[in-house]
DNA sequence: GCCAACGTTGGC
DNA sequence: GCCAACGTTGGC
């Protein structure tokens, strides 16, 4: 099993919205960068964990959620309503995908990013490189048991 | 709100 | 195939 963050802005889908969701399980879609997209489909599994981060104003880890279904073809990139759509998606061979995640654990103390840069450990994060924009990262086993610790849950 | 960093687009 | 221009992301 692998580990994963997945940035969110809360404005737009937050942890909140999450765990208000049915069955606290949403669709991970809208992904529309070429590097996350090929982790989504090729790397990320049923039962892998997953960081949520909250981008924007908050900059925080939140929680963890798992991933429930693996993925699939983002509907929304067919969606012509939709600010996810894609006109140049060939629906005989769909450009992006999704996967579901189901919040698991709220973080008694979310662990915002300062806290983050501060840790030892955790300097070789994806999240923390300069510039990284990803939407979809790897995270090792190491920095899941690190962040989990400072956000107050137990780690399986 | 600003702007640096990044990915994508499109002219050549 | 190069690269300038553009739009977007996200930290500050």
């Amino acid at each position: 099993m692998r580990y994963w963050l997945l940035k969110s802005d809360p404005d737009t889908f937050s942890w909140q919205d999450l765990v208000a969701s049915p069955r606290r399980t949403t669709r991970w879609d809208g992904v529309r960068n070429y590097q996350a997209r090929n982790s989504l489909r090729d790397d990320v599994a049923v039962g892998d964990g997953v960081l949520f981060y909250h981008s924007q104003a908050d900059r925080a880890v939140v929680g963890t959620a798992t991933v429930t279904r693996a993925a699939y073809p983002d509907p929304t990139q067919f969606d012509r309503k939709s600010p996810q759509h894609d006109p140049g998606s060939d629906p005989g061979d769909p450009r992006w995908v999704a996967v579901d995640i189901r919040a698991e654990r709220e973080f008694a103390h979310p662990v915002p990013l300062d806290q983050l840069r501060k840790t030892p450990g955790l300097a070789k994060m994806t999240l923390l490189q300069k510039g990284s924009r990803l939407s979809v990262q790897p995270v090792t086993s190491g920095e899941w048991e690190i962040i989990c610790r400072l956000g107050g849950v137990a780690t399986k």
